[in-house]
DNA sequence: TTTCTATGTAACATATTTTTTACATCACGT
DNA sequence: ACGTGATGTAAAAAATATGTTACATAGAAA
């Protein structure tokens, strides 16, 4: 899968979560700080498992925090 | 993302959709045929754009496709 | 200013996904 | 029987995602 094309909302989210922090969020889904940092910067596109705990974590489904432009 | 705990509908869907092969799926999404192979075997999930790209085929959303069981 | 917290970033290591190549079986049509 | 298309499978390599460690900056608060 070339072409990252792929955008997310997590940095909103996590302000309408109560502020979360990128380290709270990534110790909720079980990754690092780092990979959060990634993700919002958009490096790179997470796992499937990975965006779903996101999505769950913020209490909606997965397309409203990630879509995918083709 | 040790714990694959990622349902699909990949292989009912190809039939839902004019008995669509492995192949042409493949084809589609711009991945080999053993790709989508491992897939319906659920021998791994996906990356997110793959995921997106197999929704979009079918003309369904990614959680129809795909199910995380937590 | 100093301290603390959140964040950005980079190099290297490990894990996971995907490709490539190859071979096997099964069903179907001829 | 033979050829063909669809599928299952496997090993090794390539590509991508994630972890680890470490250092940097910016802002808030004291």
């Amino acid at each position: 899968m070339k072409d990252k094309k792929i955008a997310n909302n997590i940095r909103t989210l996590r302000f309408q979560n109560g502020e979360m922090t990128q380290a709270e969020l990534a110790e909720k889904v079980g990754v690092t700080r780092q990979t959060i940092n990634a993700l919002e910067a958009a490096k790179y596109s997470p796992s499937l498992e990975l965006a779903f705990k996101i999505a769950h974590v913020f209490g909606v489904g997965l397309e409203e925090v990630f879509q995918y432009q083709d």
